[in-house]
DNA sequence: TGCACGATGAAC
DNA sequence: TTCATCGTGCAC
């Protein structure tokens, strides 16, 4: 497995989303090694985009979409569930891909379809903000060979709130696989 | 200090 | 369509 390096979150937050797709999440804690194959995004990518946590400006919560790439963006949400991004772009760009589902791989007990049980699955909460993902004990891979993916085009889950930008086609994902969380 | 709400998921 | 459940952001 290759790990990626920071160049590949140092770029276009679309591009980056629709690369991540077929890539491996890894989660090693407690001597445990968990391993999810990703099949959904969403890209946010920035202040003009109204759907972006970062659209309010800096705050406590989403100052991590403000710094360099590479880093989790871990957030809690409705009382109950926690999410992950990717962070994107250059330091002070503020853009980030928010993780949606991944295939279980290795040691992954529970469903994996959605954000919120996704991170649930891979163990995933609060502490990990912030965390770098080119760290050994949380990062993601490349798959050992190439392969070939068919991608999907949608409009991104729950952000009818954002007028114009809830129409625009920023969620991608696996057309061939069954973990997605809404085909 | 109070309160409306949310990048969800499950039940009905 | 409704509800569980609580941190966050902003109004007051």
């Amino acid at each position: 497995m290759r790990k990626l390096m920071r160049e590949f979150y140092d770029r276009d937050t679309r591009v980056v989303a629709q690369e991540l797709l077929g890539k491996f999440l890894v989660r090693i804690a407690d001597g445990v090694e968990r391993i999810g194959r990703i099949v959904e995004v969403e890209a946010y990518l920035g202040p003009h985009d109204r759907a972006s946590h970062s659209a309010r400006g800096l705050t406590p919560r989403n100052q991590v979409m403000f710094g360099p790439p590479g880093h989790a963006y871990v957030y809690f949400i409705y009382g109950m569930y926690y999410c992950m991004n990717v962070v994107t772009e250059r330091e002070g760009h503020a853009s980030a891909v928010l993780l949606r589902a991944v295939e279980p791989l290795q040691n992954v007990a529970s469903r994996t379809c959605g954000p919120g049980l996704l991170c649930r699955a891979m163990g995933i909460d609060k502490h990990l903000n912030a965390h770098d993902l080119l760290s050994d004990d949380f990062f993601i891979a490349a798959p050992p060979q190439r392969e070939r993916l068919v991608i999907v085009k949608r409009p991104r889950i729950g952000v009818d709130y954002a007028g114009v930008w809830a129409k625009r086609h920023l969620r991608f994902y696996l057309k061939s696989s069954p973990f997605v969380s809404r085909p």
